[in-house]
DNA sequence: TATAACCTGCGACAATTTGCCACAGGCTCG
DNA sequence: CGAGCCTGTGGCAAATTGTCGCAGGTTATA
């Protein structure tokens, strides 16, 4: 790693976006962020990527588009999927598309990271970080889908195919410190 | 195809590998099976087949391990992963393994050929337009700190602060279909 | 404006799932 | 061999969920 890295963050929430970028070059790496396909491509082709971080729902499109063009670009940029709509079917689609790796959002900066450095094997990033707890995960995700849903508690424990008596009950407990 | 394709099925339930051959054989392919990874590797080298089914679980070990000496022998096997045990961190590393495709249980013999038959980008995979439950994606969290941590148990337990017993009794569950 | 269709909070109780302790056996390293 | 770690299991008490039911609030609409 001589210069320091550019990481291309392709997400179409400009919130997540944000701070993911912002976590991103709190660690020294130069990030650029496209919220949809053109503009990603135009990026990087404008200065060359070292990595990038796709979302697999870009909108209309998948990012699972991007992995091509992206990789003729630069044979050996890594490539990382993050998705909070995760399936095995796409996570296997991405891989062959010559993804370097496919995590389930909520995944925090750390992770990515590892993932972006995992197989490059590169003495930067720090591998052994400690993983999410279950709670706190499963605290992240539903706060994400009743957003989505407005705060419907009702809509949100039927698309987490959770009793709406459990889910009033998770949100009366705390945060989950840790 | 022209000559009947030999297909090597790896799988430590004798029920499945019992009724999967007779229906593979009932289509004209020549068929061995194989309950446990020794086995399959002395199968294999007798007479090396075009392609193999592999139980993700078997047994004690992994049938990922099983993947780069078949893959030794014949580079252009199709190998297919199948398992009532998915999860995202597996798919992805049998795909990096080199693996063709990866299916969950229960996968009916089609799907299954034409998951070895199967190019990279030849069919559109639709993007899950709702989110994972909340089961689901503990699950996905469990298998992936546990295949960073080697799938040892008591490790991924303190990973996760969580009680090994409990971390035990989920992985003995089937993953959460939906 | 009455009505149907949802949502929400909450009590109660049974069914499950955890947290914990303990023990036995397997494996590896020095 | 002994120390240290890992794994599978059984048994219980404690905690969390799944279910029902009910009262009261909102909202869209005929």
């Amino acid at each position: 790693m001589t210069a320091p890295w550019h990481i291309l963050v392709v997400e179409d929430d400009p919130v997540f976006a944000g701070a993911l970028a912002t976590a991103l070059r709190r660690r020294g790496y130069r990030v650029d962020t496209a919220a949809e396909a053109k503009r990603a491509i135009a990026l990087a082709v404008a200065e060359i990527p070292d990595a990038a971080v796709l979302d697999l729902k870009l909108g209309e499109n998948s990012g699972l588009a991007l992995i091509q063009p992206l990789k003729a670009l630069n044979p050996t940029m890594q490539i990382v999927l993050l998705t909070g709509y995760a399936s095995i079917a796409t996570a296997v689609e991405a891989i062959k598309l010559g993804a370097t790796h496919y995590l389930p959002k909520p995944a925090d900066t750390d992770e990515i990271l590892a993932a972006l450095g995992r197989v490059v094997g590169d003495i930067e990033v720090a591998l052994p970080e400690e993983p999410m707890s279950v709670d706190r995960l499963e605290w992240e995700h539903i706060q994400k889908v009743l957003t989505e849903h407005d705060g419907n508690i009702s809509a949100t424990a039927r698309a987490l195919k959770m009793h709406r008596r459990t889910l009033q009950r998770k949100l009366m407990k705390r945060p989950v410190r840790e």
